[in-house]
This record gives structure tokens, sequence and C-alpha cells, in this order.
DNA sequence: ATGAAAGCGCTAACAA
DNA sequence: TTGTTAGCGCTTTCAT
């Protein structure tokens, strides 16, 4: 019995592919690599070869000789949010069209799943890295940026950080939250709030100062969150077992705003009715007719194609100076705002 | 100045390590692999180094001696469902359960895109791979699995494949579909298909099977539709233009549901009062108490485990006999489906 | 307990 | 145009 046959796929090497063609392992690597200085009848006999033998090249044996690996590491925080699927489409297509391959692990939302997804994708060399929606501390950001080109997405960065930043004005979008409800006639306005997650604090600050600016400083009530729908039912909760109820409801981001919607309708209110609720990220949910939930939009595809470009800079450019992209979210306003309901008050008075 | 510190971070090899610790190559990657015959002081002395040099190991170079990478692949056909949250989740909690790392990679629902995306992953010589709800011929997927173990998840694939297969009976739970909406009173069920995703053709012949059985084979509607929302809200604008309208649709999953059902109350159809809506794969979506969606629940987590177990049997168990998994659907019941209103004839007949 | 040497699959000079 | 050689960073015998 033939061993090579026998053994268990061993996978053809370039070696094979030499052997079987007849010629040297460097003519091979030139073929395969697309090189012009071969003969015809050369390039035919390795190319057939290769074929036979379903020979793939081993792109580790080749990074390890370049020193690079054409490959752009993501670490996605978490998938199940259907805004981080726009996000991986623009920087796919971007990457494809730089030339770089795109590999993905992800977080589930925890800290520590993040740094091992992240060290993973660090161990294979990865050219650069994308970091979409951490909730890794900046100082482990910063360690990592200054061994590897790391790109944050949706999550400000110090300017003193080694890593590049692409984020929207999350500052700029929760005020724009507020103030579309301020524009509706509402004055309680409560936030939930993301949590940990990244853009969540500035979310929160935008919130708070736009209530001051808009002289609602003794409405505000901001109850704890987070970026998923179990944890907007919570906080809708906790809005439900104070008084006054909020007539507008900011949440920290459409999944959020999902459940807390859920919270309502669940307690019988009606909305926007009875209270108004308005999301952030305008993901794919939010836009469903059925849903039409009004919310704060950032541009999630040109924001991932933006961070390939900014690793490709660092990699192919020689760029050295971190940048800090922010873009401005805009107001979407679908079906879950409108004015507040009649104050009940004055039919007390009354 | 320094060259090596000059050099825009040359990342730091097993060989500085070595230098640093003043010991050789061998010992600091036995530290590193935390073999037990190393004497404390050797240890210490690498761990500091490396630890001051930000020592990363290579795994490509690792990889490359040891033959095995210690890698799953994962080609997602689309990440923008939230279907798959759940499976990639699955996965990767089996995965890091049995030692192995996973890296993903997306077709974006386009063979071409999917046949590069498999290819990222076997050039780096992942151990095994997973393909959840490829499109790709079976005839491609036989001959990538005659040189990795494959696992395909959610699409039936021929006994004759050398790739083994996790799937649900999607023949049953197109059935299940059908029957719930039969016990209900319907009998102008109609479908939207799921074109060529994973497991459609499937659905569609447990669904003409069933209405055949039912005796309502004068009542079946098909028409075509695909695994998004916009396909969905196609194939429902289909509908609306045939008469006599369908008073259930049983779409080819959630997403096309969501689609159908927005179609429909554009219309000015009411959700179940005016036409039942039943969807597939029951999804975080689906799940949403605004969104209450009836559908065909399968249990996504456990088969993103169980393909990582059967890829494991493979790698490390020695088995070569392909498996077929197939689970049982399940019928979830929620707001989306109800009896059929009343029959508009009766009106006109009297 | 530690080190020297060979080699994983490939590319990149350099020779021929 | 083609082949030879060295070496990428690491693990793995085999000595010591």
């Amino acid at each position: 019995m033939n061993p090579t046959e026998s053994s268990p796929r061993r996978r053809p090497t370039i070696r094979d592919v030499a052997r079987k063609a007849g010629v040297s392992k460097s003519l091979v690597s030139m073929v395969i690599r697309g090189e012009e200085k071969v003969s015809a009848r050369s390039r035919e006999a390795v190319l057939r070869a290769a074929a036979e033998l379903g020979y793939r090249p081993n792109l580790m044996a080749r990074s390890l000789v370049q020193r690079r690996t054409k490959i752009v590491g993501v670490m996605v925080s978490d998938l199940r949010n259907p805004f981080f699927g726009d996000v991986v489409s623009g920087i796919e297509q971007q990457a494809s069209e730089l030339g770089y391959k795109v590999l993905f692990t992800t977080g589930d939302r925890q800290q520590e799943r993040e740094t091992e997804a992240i060290e993973n994708l660090l161990e294979l060399w990865v050219d650069g890295l994308i970091l979409a929606g951490p909730r890794i501390d900046q100082d482990s950001i910063g360690r990592i940026g200054r061994s590897v080109p790391v790109v944050v997405l949706h999550r400000p960065t110090p300017t003193t950080s080694s890593a590049d930043s692409v984020t929207n004005d999350d500052r700029a979008g929760a005020e724009m939250a507020v103030n579309h409800c301020h524009a509706l006639g509402h004055a309680r306005i409560a936030h939930i709030d993301g949590g940990t997650g990244a853009g969540a604090q500035e979310r929160r600050e935008g919130y708070e100062h736009s209530m001051r600016r808009l002289g609602l400083v003794e409405h505000i009530v901001l109850v704890s969150g987070g970026y998923t729908e179990p944890r907007g039912y919570q906080g809708a909760q906790e809005l439900l077992s104070k008084r006054p109820l909020p007539t507008a409801v900011f949440a920290a981001n459409d999944l959020c705003a999902m459940g807390a919607i859920n919270a309502f309708e669940e307690a019988g209110l009606g909305i926007p009715s009875d209270i108004s609720v308005i999301g952030y990220d305008n993901t794919s949910l939010a836009a469903l007719r059925h849903v039409s939930l009004t919310s704060i939009h950032q541009p999630s595809i040109e924001m991932g194609q933006m961070a390939v470009e900014r690793l490709f800079q660092r990699i192919d450019k020689g760029r050295t100076e971190p940048t800090h992209e922010v873009v401005a979210p805009s107001l979407v306003v679908r079906n879950t705002t409108g004015p507040p309901p009649a104050e009940p008050e004055l039919e007390v008075r009354r």
C-alpha cells in the first residue's frame, strides 16, 4: 500500500508539486504567485500537478518568511447585535478592495473573552487589528496598539493612545435624541444607559448635558441598562416602579429600546401615545416597518470601511501619528416617538 | 541609536527572549509551553524577559512544525441574520471547551464570496471547517471535505458526501408550520420560499407535501422569496397581487416573515386578524415581545456545539465515516397566527 | 536541566 | 528560465 495515500490525507506541499511536475520548489512558488518569468511549458506542468494533488499554499509558511500576513483581524464585541452585521460588511468590502483577508473573533460582551479573542488574533501575527465596540480597558488597548496597528471602532479613545479610532459623536447623538423629545413637548425624559458598553458613557453624558441645557435638570432620571434587550427590559421595569413616570425614554441602543418597549407594552402603555421611546444605532431592527423605532443613525458600513482604510495607512503607508475620526450621527424619526400625553395633573386640578 | 529599537516595532521572537534571559531557544520554548522540567531560576528569567519584551509566540511558526493549528474555521453565510449569532455562540463555547480557537469569515450570501471565505480559512490550514448555512454546491463541499474535516450546518448533505452535517429536519418543521395553520382553520396557506438558501428546498418540499396530505393541494401557492427581509417583502407583494388572498403565510425564515408582515401591514391587513404569518428559526427577533412572531424553533446553540463536537471526533479521535445528525424542530406559537377571518364569500352570497 | 541541530512549508536572493 | 541555498520562528529529537 502506498504510504502517502494511506496516511490520512497529509496535505500536499510545494515539494510534492515540484516532484510531480519535475521542477524545483522555487519554480512552483513562482507559478503559484503568478510571476511572469516562467516558461509556458513549466507553468502548465506545475498547474496540472497542483490541481491533481489539490495543492493549496500554506499561508502560514508564506507569512513566516514574508513577515506579514495580509490579514486584518477583527474582534467584534457582540455578534448578536445586528449593528455589527453592517460594520462587518463594511470592513469586508474595504479589506477585499485593499487586498486583505479578514478574520473575526468575538468577545460576547465579556472583557475576559475579548482579551482571549484579541490574543488569538495577535498570535496569528495579523497585520492589523480592528476592535469593534470593545469593552476592555483603554490601557490594554494602548498596550496592544504599541505592538500592532489598531483601530478602535465605536469607542472614543484618548488622544494619548497609540490606537486610531473611528467613532460617531455619541454625545451629540444623545443630545439629538433628547432635543427631539423636547421638541415634541416632552420634559420628563429618562435614559436607560448602556452600562460599560462602547460609547455608553458618552451617551450618558450627552443626555445629562442636554437635559441641563434645556433646563430640565430636575427631570433627569437615569437608570442602568445595557446594550441588550433584556437589559432594556430591566431598565424599563425600574422606570415603571418610579413616579412620576417619564413621558419619553432615550435607550442606550436599539436592542435596549426594544426591551424597554416590551416592558412598557406589557404594562399596558401605548407607544408613543403614553410614552415615547428612542433608540441608538438605527439598526436593521429599527428599520423593520413593524418595529419602526425612532433612532439615532450612525453610518456603520462607512465606519467599517474607514477603519480598514486607517489600518491600511499605517501598515502600507507608514503613518504613525494616531488619527481619531469622528463622524456625525443623525436623527431618524419613525413611529415610536410622538407628543406626550395630556398631563394627568391637569385633570386632578380641574 | 539602537537599531532594534528604532526599527518600527519588529516583533520579538523566541530568540530575543532567549538572548535576554541568557538561555537557549529550546528552554524558552519549554517555559512558554508550560513544561515541567525547567528549573525555577530559568523559568523566572525567561518569563521576566518575555514580559519585558512583550513577547507573543508566533502561532504560525508553531503550527508549521506541529502540522496542526488548533483552529476551527467557520464560514458564516450571513452575519446579518440574528440566527447565526446563536450558532456562533454555541460554536465558540464548545470550541473553547475542547481547546480550539475559532476564526470566522463570512460569505454575505454570495456563492463566490463564500468560496473565497472558505479558501482563506483553508490556506491557514485550519484543523477543521464548519460551514454555517452555505450556499455553495454540494460538489464543492464534498471536494473540500476530502482534504479537511468539514461539518455542514443547517444544510442537508447527501449521505455520499465526505462531509458531516448537523441539521434540523426542515421538512418536518415546514409541515409543523402548515399543520399549525390548518389546525387554526386555515386552508389558503401560502409559502414564501427561501430561494437557494440552506434548507430552503426542504422547507418548500415539506410545505407542498403537507398541503397535499391535508387535501389542500388546490390551495398551494408558492412564491419565491429568500432569507432576508426585503425578499420577504417582495414575496408578500406578489401574494397581494393574486386572488384570492391567502389567509396564512408560511415564510422561509423569520427575516422573511418580518418583511412579509411589513408588506401586509402596509396593505392595511391586520395580523393575525386578516392574515396569519409564521416564520422559521425562532430567532431573537421573533422572540421580541413587540414582534412576537410564531416560528419554528431549531436549537441553534446546541447545533453549533454539535458541529464542533463532530469536528473534534474527526480531528482528534480519528473518526472517518461521515455522520449526519438531524435534530427535531419545534413549534413556538406567538401572536402572529390565529384563526382565519370570516370568509368574505359568505357575505357576497347572502 | 539545558543546549545544539534539524526541519516544518515557503519565499527570496543568488547562481547557473 | 531554472535550481540552489538560506532562513522566517518555532518545536522536537538527541546529546550533554
